[in-house]
DNA sequence: CGAAATATTAGGCTAAGGCAAACTATCCGT
DNA sequence: ACGGATAGTTTGCCTTAGCCTAATATTTCG
């Protein structure tokens, strides 16, 4: 093994247990929300790709349009989304998620703040440093990944 | 603002954009998954806790005994769970996960290896260092806080 | 032995999701 | 500006997962 992989290596296992830690926090939400999962599909896919027609919707989930209508009405009455006209297309009524929709799937997807907060509080300032140094590397990784 | 607070900050946006990268890579297994939403409950409760018997689980979902043997007949049918006995009480039928919905729950709640290792490819030696070595501090505050 | 605990089965109910068909409103090519 | 195509909703009907209670079997343990 090069030592190069070993430090992948390294690195891998280190993020497996990280993830892990923080995944009882991620897992919250799905109990409490209290979400079907075609629903949550929904908010899902409106959280990645934004606000969008409900036959795009329909078509991504195999579901006809008449289902969909179903659907979306009980997420806008639950206030998870809400409908609006599309000014390009008055025949289109944009779904969007509203923002305690955002709230909700951000908690789902993205990490507990609270729970890094407190990790990062028991750390010196060089380890903070260190750690910094680390996020801003893998930022321009991600940014080159993104657009290379 | 003190040094110490821009450095927290700093990290915690980074991480922040980090996770929202690959916040498609988890939501996938949700789409393809076809799970209702007690049953994907139950397989993270499974998952964060490790085996346990029909009784607890019901109460942890505030749901009938007679209920929950639906639900994981529905599971068992689909494999994601299967049934043993508990050695030490023989009325008590332990359930725990399949190998194959400890895999789906990892993509769920755990990150997505390939894109991580796509990422890391793209650094020099040097800054898979830095990445390393910050990993390790953040495995060492990992420790500290589940055992004060 | 007998009460208590664990699980399953049977029977019955509800809500979400699924469809097709009919209808309205809007768009857009000719 | 007419007319087909597209987006959405409504209606009516069906299926399934989940939910319960009550009855049954099995095992534990005082």
């Amino acid at each position: 093994m090069t030592s190069r992989e070993a430090l992948v290596a390294r690195i891998m296992e280190g993020q497996r247990r990280f993830q892990e830690a923080m995944a009882r926090d991620r897992a919250h939400p799905f109990f409490s929300a209290n979400l079907t999962m075609s629903q949550l599909k929904i908010l899902f896919a409106l959280r990645l790709n934004g606000a969008c027609g409900g036959q795009e919707l329909a078509q991504t989930m195999g579901v006809s349009l008449a289902t969909m209508t179903g659907i979306i009405d009980r997420l806008v009455a639950s206030d998870h989304v809400s409908r609006r006209e599309d000014p390009k297309d008055r025949r289109v009524r944009l779904i969007e998620l509203t923002p305690q929709a955002v709230k909700l799937t951000d908690e789902m997807i993205i990490q507990g703040e609270e729970f890094q907060r407190q990790l990062l509080s028991r750390l010196t300032l060089d380890e903070l440093g260190v750690i910094a140094d680390a996020t801003d590397i893998m930022q321009r990784a991600l940014a080159e990944d993104q657009s290379p």
